[in-house]
DNA sequence: AATTCGTGGTC
DNA sequence: TGACCAAGAAT
């Protein structure tokens, strides 16, 4: 007997409805699923798949990863977005490798030790891979249970404690049925109930949905402030980044100058790549992408 | 707790 | 066309 009307129709619908992801396939392995939910983090999966696709067929397993350098992950990482992930993907398969003997840990908080891997990663991973209980708590779950539960269109900015507490209240006792439940709320809000256009018509819980019995009142909060991108640190680092990744050796300072012309904020932005550890600079004074493993800070 | 961190597609 | 958005993490 289900603990709530919502799960015998999600669970159903997903039966159905699921899209046949590689890292949802049977054979998928623990390192297939960890490179995907690190991928995915602000990346759609239109533009994973060939990524993950490609990072699985170079490398396999996380000690094939970890032997090769870091600066390679970063420039296989391509044109994903937020490259410091490839960085940390790496020395989570160092960590994997040296800690672990080369494979994936099945427990939470192991997971969660792991560089680059949050609350959500490390529930997913757990959920995803070894079929563990967990709240997994992502955009797509907090947007459905903020309309389903809740009877407001989207969820607070910041996960707050209240949604974990009804996300635990939710989750069914069989670790095997949750980790389910949780995959399948995530792909009710990923093709569904999304955020722009969601469509109701199709989803198995309108009858339920707190949010359509109230009318589908619109978002009564605080403006989220939209994140702009031109003229931005941002922009600048992925500019000279690209330099690097598409150059087969070390570049110099007028390879970089050329892609940004505003010398200070090219200068602020080289210096925070240096930082990230994701670009080396040579006594020489030309730049290539890393080839010792970062440091990461010791967590104290 | 509020910021920072890429990139490209959508309506 | 430009605002919005996409399986977050780290600080």
């Amino acid at each position: 007997m289900p603990k709530s009307p919502l799960h015998t129709p999600v669970l159903a619908w997903y039966a159905t409805n699921a899209r046949d992801l590689p890292w949802r396939r049977p054979d998928a392995s623990p390192w297939s699923v960890l490179v995907s939910e690190v991928m995915l983090q602000q990346t759609p999966v239109s533009r994973v798949l060939p990524a993950h696709a490609a990072w699985l067929g170079r490398w396999p397993t996380p000690r094939a990863q970890a032997a090769d350098q870091p600066g390679e992950a970063v420039r296989q990482w391509g044109r994903l977005g937020y490259p410091r992930r490839a960085l940390r993907l790496h020395a989570a398969a160092t960590t994997i490798s040296r800690r672990h003997g080369g494979e994936v840990p099945s427990d939470y908080d192991e997971l969660r030790d792991l560089p680059g891997i949050g609350d959500y990663t490390a529930a997913a991973v757990a959920s995803f891979a070894f079929g563990r209980r967990h709240v997994v708590l992502d955009t797509n779950v907090r947007r459905v249970f903020a309309r389903a539960v809740d009877g407001v269109q989207y969820p607070p900015t910041a996960t707050t404690a209240v949604e974990r507490r009804t996300a635990l209240t939710l989750l069914p006792d069989e670790p095997a049925t949750a980790a389910r439940w949780a995959v399948a709320t995530m792909e009710l809000g990923a093709l569904v109930c999304t955020a722009a256009g969601p469509r109701c018509a199709d989803c198995p819980i309108r009858r339920q949905c707190a949010w359509r019995l109230a009318g589908q009142p619109a978002y009564d909060g605080p403006p989220r402030r939209r994140q702009s991108y031109d003229g931005t640190d941002r922009q600048c680092r992925g500019r000279l980044l690209r330099v690097l990744r598409e150059a087969s050796g070390p570049v110099t300072r007028s390879d970089l100058e050329a892609v940004w012309s505003a010398a200070p904020q090219r200068e602020r932005a080289l210096d925070t790549l240096v930082a990230d550890g994701l670009v080396e600079p040579l006594a020489d004074g030309t730049f290539r992408l890393p080839v010792s493993a970062p440091v990461f800070p010791p967590t104290p």
